[in-house]
DNA sequence: CATGGAGAGTAAACCGATTTATTTCTCGAT
DNA sequence: ATCGAGAAATAAATCGGTTTACTCTCCATG
């Protein structure tokens, strides 16, 4: 059984011994401190190997202010998207040398907060927080509070006190306008699964605004349901209860993930046949969706981008020594036509949905 | 900008000298120790309080032989079924007073003994190991060879140095041939998307075993590709071009969420109908299986049982001093029957389908 | 030849907690 | 008043590293 035969790990001290040297001539070899005869930094090189040396990431920073440790706090692991990003985090902090510890706030502003002391908690040198509602959250204050290093990701928009790193959310959903509209639609849902996220009120405002611009005529509904998910069911059902026939709306953009899923539900049951009755485009990816049928068009977000950006920016500010104003990163999505929405451009058909 | 009004953190021994006792005594009153007078326990309290201290939980543990820390290693944290699994491990923690630490192996061996190390490294009182292949891996062998407490998941077989979690593959995948043999069907396709892993050569022998008992007629295809996507979609073509007509199997088991969706992208592609033309059950539920069309029957895995499970298992192992042979527990799966298999009970329809 | 500066090495302090070993206090019994 | 036992408090050691401050050599320079 594993755990008897536990005969102490070496320190750094039995290394020392073994070399013959002093255990802070060891911490120099280990950091790569130039002075050092090169007989010794051998000596040491090989009770290293000998006695299996580790060293002990926590106790070599505790003398530190900070020690290489980046925190990172995001709403939810379940959904692939945040855990695209937390792999790319990951990757990109450990590839700078760092350890990352996780958490999720499970979309609560408490437990964010709760998170965030924590992370200061336990030094670390940064946190990158994917906040639960946006940079004027709980868990954002508390960091101002306590004047931490961070990078703001996903639900939130240039800030005064810190870095921020989002998908071009306005952007990509005025494209979706543009798509939407050229397709002859004058009566759209937009659909989201939570009113809190910044991510999802900048993709309402990018829609809205562009749709406007190219025909002010346009006929915009907005459902932002709260986050139990039987009350936003009841509440999709409740609009289109509502709105039948010449009322019913010709598309549906629907702005997270989450809220795709609902939808889609919604028609389904409903027996509306998608495009034909009402398009569809839902905001995020999902390999689900190009499988279905059918297939969903959607707004593919920049995740790996989102990510190493985060962190290069946040390593700027740890050992670039936290110079200059806060930036704000904006990396640009992909919109992915499929059966859903977008692919009859045939100019007839405009005319034939329109109005 | 945060950073500037750095003044540093309290330390227990500023408390102490706010509470005029010694940090010994400041120690006891935080870890809850009896012997402290009353008064002196409300001063400290009361300097905590004035000077906003919080305890650093790395340095706390320095002394100790471990610290109150469990670490998770999974092969993926962009799945939702493991996603799930770290979030139900996250909280059971957290209740037990322990932090938690998660890192992905990415489906690596080589990356998973890496972080096993590592694990050790930052002397955790336990870990929790997805295995990326099972019981015998390189993650397993190496916390055998450290000498480490641990509780293997999901991947993994009884093992005779560590306790494991999994979800009880094999009767499920049972209940699948049930099913299947029961509506009838003689030829069936299993396809599992990795080799490697022992959920998914559990959830095979599960399936075969139990139809061949049914009957010994059954013609049963395996197919296990590697992990290449490309590589993978290719094999799946190749097959079902080499199994047209009365050589095509009439219903598809697909062992793990990625396989349902590789096997319904290429079902969709050749027109074949779901539930007509083929019935399909995947192993591994997912949100968006209940709402395309047709709805997927799945088996869904018990994920919250399992984390709290592999959890409860550890912390008795830690706490209750490594005593006892290790235990193995299947936790049930529940099958969910939808439209894509299951539903034509009616038993004329056998005698069509049969053979 | 004295001086000084660079290079190499180390003892000891330090980080922030816990634990041990010891001292001090309290109070009742003799 | 004295003693002793147990309770309460604390100084100091400890965990495993890093950093500081100091020593010691060696060699070039005035």
């Amino acid at each position: 059984m594993p755990g008897e035969d536990k005969q102490r790990r070496a320190t750094i001290h039995d290394v020392a011994r073994a070399a013959g040297v002093s255990a802070a001539t060891v911490s120099k070899v280990l950091r790569g401190v130039a002075s050092v005869r090169s007989e010794n930094a051998q000596r040491v090189r090989e009770a290293v190997r000998e006695l299996d040396y580790r060293m002990d990431p926590l106790a070599a920073g505790l003398r530190h202010e900070q020690r290489r440790i980046i925190g990172a706090v995001v709403p939810d692991l379940e959904s692939p998207f945040f855990g695209a990003l937390v792999t790319g985090l990951e990757r990109a902090a450990e590839e700078a040398g760092y350890h990352m510890i996780v958490a999720s706030s499970r979309e609560s502003e408490e437990r964010e907060s709760d998170l965030v002391a924590r992370m200061a908690d336990w030094r670390v040198a940064g946190t990158i927080l994917v906040p639960v509602r946006s940079e004027r959250g709980e868990g954002a204050t508390r960091m101002r509070e306590l004047g931490m290093q961070a990078v703001l990701v996903d639900r939130a928009s240039a800030d005064d006190d810190f870095d921020t790193v989002t998908a071009d959310n306005s952007e990509a959903s005025a494209k979706v306008a543009d798509l939407l509209i050229g397709q002859g639609h004058r009566h759209i849902l937009l659909h989201g699964a939570t009113r809190i996220s910044k991510a999802v009120r900048t993709r309402l405002d990018g829609f809205t605004e562009r749709a406007q611009t190219l025909d002010p005529q346009v006929r915009i509904d907005t459902l932002l349901s709260d986050d139990d998910p039987e009350t936003q069911r009841g509440a999709v059902r409740t609009y289109f209860d509502g709105h039948t026939g010449a009322e019913r709306p010709t598309a549906v953009f629907s702005l997270s993930q989450h809220s795709t899923l609902l939808v889609l539900s919604e028609l389904r049951r409903r027996g509306l046949r998608i495009p034909q009755d009402v398009e569809l485009v839902g905001f995020d990816d999902a390999d689900w969706m190009q499988t279905t049928w059918p297939s969903i068009t959607a707004v593919a977000q920049p995740v790996a981008a989102m990510a190493e950006r985060a962190v290069s920016v946040l390593l700027e500010r740890i050992e670039g020594g936290n110079k200059g104003a806060p930036t704000s990163h904006l990396e640009p999505c992909t919109m992915l036509v499929r059966e859903s929405a977008g692919q009859m451009n045939d100019p007839s058909r405009q005319y034939e949905r329109g109005g």
